[in-house]
RNA sequence: GGCGUGUUCGUCUAGUGGUCUAGGACGCUGGCCUCUCACGCCGGUAACAUGGGUUCGAGUCCCAUACACGCUACCA
């Protein structure tokens, strides 16, 4: 069967060395996408070959960042499938028994070479600016049994690809067509390591083969060694998967995404209160559109628009402004009981009780709310005198609001909302209304002070739902509290 | 240094030889709505890197140049 219509497979292929930041999601966004898209498998493999920056704890965030983000895999560690293990480190064997067939059929070879040397040589290079740069092949035609001699008798050895000196090898990159490069610029890659763990290029071949990849997704900095994994394919006798190397994600000012400019990982934004929604449509579209003029999108949405051509080829910068108003524009849509959990929880922690308000009162604040929020985290802060009477009053508020003569003001609104028998949104509307009328002050000047008394803040939802909301009692108490910083 | 990849408003993009005096979105900005802040709505701002070709015709194809990025590890 060929690869364009075998199944589509593809995988997500993280080393756990660090945080996975936003670029590595994207990476991600797009393998799960194009598997949904294509009714294919998503699966995870963990590339953990280099003993020296393995951590723990970043292969923990990793899978709590994915699941958090809603990517779940189909084949991976805790729902392996039939082409495991899904860890590479897990893989020894098999990697042992792959190199034997190449050393076998001489496209591979020991090679004996230290540290020391390996450094002389690219010193050189570097020096005399050489064209050809890489290993020199020094132990390239080393007998097979000299060298198994040599290993038994205790001598270290890696194990080197044997690229073809002439020639010219080349692949389709699915959104850039065909790239070429000659062979001879190419030099005889390790596959195998001093310590017997294999190389990332050989490690990936192997595996991509025997777990049955169809599409390789992965940023575009493998461009330049894809030839020498066309190469491993080869001298394999295997037919390689299809290509597709994706631009990398700059930060807003150009130069790579750092902590230090900001924001970078899955983890930061998460803790910023943007919404994993956000965070997917926001990623989706830095080098993907749908081809219209669709933006805000859900995730199924976006799977049913998906195609690996409509991917562009350029590098692309990260703008954070605009990730705000789309976490804008998804709090909009998202669901009030979810919204709900948010206030919850977060008054919680302001130690602000909530025990004593039931659901409908909680999903009719998320509804005043919603269209003000631009981060889940601004949320909790905003609904706190929804709960309990504000302690402090915004500064420009007051000296804005509470000059000479707020106090009377506050007292004549008393004095309206009063006698409301029916305190709703309309009747306390057309108390104001009259008051304004009778007392010759505009609408302003008597919402603009007893919103501050009631809410300790100078803006905010309109003030006849924000009042029915909080009722009558608490409205008139809030008000007369308030009182005594106005002056008169 | 070599090789590779890329280049449309400040940013993300649409555009696959004529419909492009280049469309949308964010941002910025003027206004409307309005009890405030948002939301929303209406308008404005601003781009085909440069130079050569090919063609009746180029943002779209080709070649240079410039710039950016990547690779040039027993890291991925």
């Amino acid at each position: 069967m060929s690869i364009s219509n075998r199944p589509v497979r593809v995988r997500f292929a993280p080393s756990p060395t660090g945080y996975l930041h936003v670029g590595g999601a994207r990476t991600a966004i797009y393998n799960y996408f194009f598997a949904k898209a294509m009714k294919g498998t998503f699966y995870l493999r963990v590339e953990d070959t280099d003993r020296k920056r393995y951590n723990e704890e970043a292969l923990q965030d990793l899978f709590r960042d994915l699941k958090w983000l809603g990517l779940q895999w189909d084949e991976g560690p805790g729902c392996e499938g039939s082409v495991g293990p899904y860890f590479q480190s897990e893989r020894l064997g098999i990697y042992a028994r792959e190199i034997k067939k190449l050393l076998d059929a001489g496209d591979a070879y020991y090679c004996f070479c230290n540290e020391e040397r390996l450094q002389e040589i690219r010193l050189a290079q570097e020096q005399s600016n050489a064209p050809v740069t890489g290993y020199d092949r020094h132990c390239r035609n080393l007998s097979r049994e000299d060298a198994e001699a040599r290993i038994a008798a205790g001598e270290k050895a890696v194990i080197r690809l044997k690229v073809p000196e002439t020639g010219i090898t080349a692949f389709d990159d699915v959104i850039r067509g065909r790239i070429e490069h000659q062979n001879e610029l190419l030099d005889d890659l390790v596959l195998i390591k001093r310590d017997q763990y294999p190389t990332y290029h050989f490690a990936s071949v192997v595996d991509d083969h025997l777990m049955e990849t169809s599409h390789v997704l992965r940023g575009d900095e493998w461009i330049s060694s894809t030839p020498k994994h066309i190469l491993l394919y080869n001298a394999f006798g295997w037919e390689p998967p299809i290509f597709c190397h994706l631009p990398v994600i700059l930060a807003a000012g150009g130069g790579k995404l750092s902590k230090r400019k900001g924001a970078a990982s899955v983890g930061d934004f998460r803790d910023l209160g943007y919404l994993p929604k956000t965070l997917i449509n926001f990623l989706a579209l830095l080098g993907w559109s749908p081809g219209d003029d669709r933006e805000v999108m859900g995730i199924q949405e976006m799977i049913d628009a998906f195609s690996l051509n409509r991917i562009n080829p350029k590098a692309v910068a990260f703008d954070e402004k605009k990730l705000q108003w789309m976490n804008g524009q998804h709090i909009q849509r998202a669901d009030n009981d979810l919204l709900a959990n948010v206030i919850r929880k977060g008054l919680d922690e302001l130690k602000i009780d909530t025990s004593s308000f039931n659901a409908d009162y909680l999903l009719s604040v998320v509804g005043l709310l919603k269209p003000r929020a631009h981060f889940l985290t601004d949320l909790p802060t905003m609904a706190a005198y929804f709960f309990t009477a504000p302690t402090e009053f915004d500064e420009k508020a007051k000296k804005k609001n509470w000059g000479e003569g707020s106090r009377s003001i506050a007292q004549s609104v008393r004095n309206a909302l009063e006698p409301l028998s029916d305190f709703n949104a309309a009747t306390i509307e057309q108390a104001f209304q009259a008051l304004s009328e009778s007392s010759g002050h505009g609408l302003g000047q008597l919402v603009g002070a007893v919103r501050l008394a009631v809410s300790g803040l100078s803006g905010g939802p309109g003030l006849w739902e924000m009042f029915e909301l909080i009722g009558k009692e608490n409205v008139l108490n809030r008000i007369q509290i308030a009182e005594a910083l106005m002056e008169k």
